[in-house]
DNA sequence: GAGGATCCATGCGTGGATCCTG
DNA sequence: CAGGATCCACGCATGGATCCTC
């Protein structure tokens, strides 16, 4: 936390010129490209891998890009649906309530117009759901797991789930992962991903006063 | 077999040239570069995917580097040897036995004193495993795998089986992979392959009159 | 001579996300 | 606006094998 207040107020430009690394001109061919920055300006050790990225304390670092308004422009990656193995068997035990339990969110300016290196981090905040937001969430996940163990993966859409959504998650839409039909087949299907709703992240920014 | 038939005679420098692919200086940097150049020669279609090279005829390429004496001086990788699911039900269903059922064999000379790019193919030829050396291939087979099975994966070493052998398969010897005890509890181990002794590749060849 | 170690290419999955139309 | 589509990095596994010391 101490690094990462330390972040709070320089640009990303300054940032990436103090690890000698080169700001891309946009981020259309370098998605990832801010994360990648903030987590390696953190120090986390777990990049790329299947663990928190800090993985003595059991941090998730997310950046939360904003509109002028403050508000999050952006839906935000949870982690991937398992489709194939036998279903998560509860909230508590699954992959999004893990990943989310203890998440490091790091505002960042996002107005198109502000130029990559100029765009500012704010104020960080390490959040843990709350009782509404973790029924929200599970209530939701609740929601799509019944579906998916139903057979009606194929009828999900992004628009279902007050919080939590399922969208999908590929390099490209011919890209197919194996799953499980409504009777049991085995079926291919489009890799999927959780994702929270850019209103669920505005309000926990709210709650903790970091935006109107 | 018509493609195969054409190359023989033919030197690498001559097949990469009319490919128009760069012949490497050596092949320490480039182990494999012999094996995917006549590969992509003869338009196998699965390249690095794991099915039979040629998918439509369920047929494995591989090359044979051979010595002065036309004697191979290299032992022929045969596949990664499964060490995490339970094993393999018997020597018929397993991915060794289905790797070796029909392989394209190609010579080629492997003399460190010819150039690479002076290289030339020998005689190719589609083999699929006689009575003697399924039963060979099948003992081995079992042998190991029952060390394996009883958790003495640990003490097997590259000296075990005539003529299928186990030996490391890996990046370098610092990779791990998960693998099962002796009392059935999850160990990290090195990943290992299966490979056919210089000896056993060698029988091949004569039995079939292509070298002395 | 051969057992153990190593090297490159490529597909796939996860992790980092944002893009782009209707 | 936001649902569906897409983009890069990297670890890991498989597929192609040969290298390099005892």
């Amino acid at each position: 936390m101490h690094r990462a207040h330390a972040l709070a107020g320089q640009c990303l430009g300054a940032i990436a010129g103090e690890m000698g690394l080169a700001v891309p001109h946009n981020l259309s061919r370098h998605k990832g490209w801010v994360g990648q920055l903030l987590e390696q300006a953190l120090g986390a050790d777990a990049e790329s891998l299947p663990e928190p990225d800090f993985r003595a304390i059991g941090v998730e670092m997310k950046t939360l890009p904003l509109d002028h308004n403050g508000k999050p422009c952006e839906s935000t990656y949870v982690c991937a649906v398992p489709l194939d193995a036998g279903l998560e068997p509860s909230w508590e035990e699954s992959w999004a309530c893990r990943k989310l339990s203890r998440v490091l969110w790091l505002p960042v300016e996002a107005q198109p117009e502000i130029p990559l290196p100029e765009r500012r981090i704010g104020t960080p905040l390490l959040w843990s759901p709350n009782d509404g937001e973790r029924e929200a969430l599970q209530q939701d996940w609740e929601e799509l797991g019944e579906m998916i163990r139903m057979g009606e993966l194929e009828f999900i859409t992004a628009r279902m789930g007050n919080v939590l959504q399922i969208r999908p998650k590929a390099a490209h839409s011919r890209v197919r992962c194996h799953s499980i039909g409504a009777d049991g087949e085995a079926i291919l299907t489009h890799p999927r991903g959780y994702y929270l709703r850019p209103a669920f992240t505005h309000a926990i920014l709210r709650r903790h006063g970091l935006v109107p």
